[in-house]
DNA sequence: TGACTGACCGAACGATCGTGCTAAAATAGA
DNA sequence: TCTATTTTAGCACGATCGTTCGGTCAGTCA
């Protein structure tokens, strides 16, 4: 376990940080080497540029991601208990662990229109996200909680829906009712799948 | 009419156009001066900060909305024909008027994590936009199109969220089953919400 | 011991940022 | 057409951007 390692793992971690809270564009590496007390020639010798930086901070996001939310999820039954257990875990990421917004939805709408390496990077990762969706909810009809007839897909696209949308309400928005709005929206996609 | 009225419409157009496409931080005076065929300085004259700039920006494209997709729904007949002609037109509006993603996407996610005056701009147009939504649902309960036992904000934010989650799907992530998504879980929640 | 590697820093590069100043040019009202 | 006002340009400022370069220092291995 070499020192660039570890330093690396800090430079990550504050990078994710401050693009929860203010974008991937946003970050500067001025100001992220400044933030961990490093220059920032030197902190820019362990990426080689910016868009790498910029990548490997939505790779650790992503990992963060999984450990947080999808691996603590697998412990839980297999179908409709799991996919709960998602979303609880998303929940508390999302307003615990994370300083700022989703860096997941600021990175894909601030790259939207930015082609390049980075922004096809990002399309990877939340595909990648959205298939951990559709395969719970592919589980969730193996085990006979939910309707085999539906497109399973359809149904996690409700899902994700359902958390961008509590995520817009709940945190610029500040309305006091969106996490019961997510609960009652979260129910009916349930009931109507079961059904 | 002024000069200066006409040219600032120009300004602010394009300041539209390129908030659309990259954000509204990474709109720049000089970028947008360039783009103008004008010098920096000015254009800053006037506006007299980034700003009032980056708010009056957000101003244009609140009225170009309200333009292009509210004032053509009120012709509709009232209830769930008005709903149906606001989701149309807000897809024309997203698919085709726009260069780029949902400008009050992109604004409501950059600043969530910067307090002052364009936040809380941002922060009332935005409401004002969900306000409509939940206008046109409590309508449609007069009407008799949807159930009256209902809360009508709930409704709205069902919308809004598949509104949000479509725009995701078709824009970034190139789901070519995005529309068909979209559509589904619409008449999901109308469905629903006429029971 | 000496050569080599990797981590890190300081200084500097050209470019661009937002924001002032002053003066020229364009416009509007008489 | 003359004047008053508005609009625009030119220039400069301090700051920050991403990036490059030369160099120091600690540790590794022969």
């Amino acid at each position: 376990m070499s020192k660039g390692f570890s330093t690396r793992e800090i430079i990550l971690k504050r990078g994710f940080e401050l693009t929860s809270k203010f974008g991937l564009e946003a970050l500067s590496i001025g100001e992220l080497a400044k933030s961990v007390g490093m220059s920032k020639s030197g902190l820019f010798s362990h990426f080689k540029s910016k868009e790498k930086l910029q990548m490997m901070v939505m790779d650790y996001a992503a990992e963060n991601f999984v450990l947080k939310v999808v691996k603590p999820a697998v412990k839980a039954e297999r179908g409709v208990p799991r996919i709960r257990a998602l979303m609880d875990n998303w929940k508390k990421w999302s307003s615990s662990y994370l300083p700022g917004g989703c860096p997941f939805l600021s990175a894909i709408v601030e790259f939207d229109d930015r082609p390049g390496k980075v922004r096809d990077h990002i399309h990877a990762l939340q595909k990648t996200m959205i298939n951990t969706f559709e395969r719970a909810v592919a589980i969730a009809q193996e085990e006979g909680h939910l309707n085999q007839a539906l497109d399973h897909r359809q149904v996690a696209y409700e899902i994700y829906s359902n958390m961008i949308g509590f995520h817009i309400y709940n945190r610029l928005l500040k309305y006091n009712t969106a996490e019961s709005m997510f609960e009652n929206t979260f129910q009916n996609i349930l009931d109507r799948a079961s059904s």
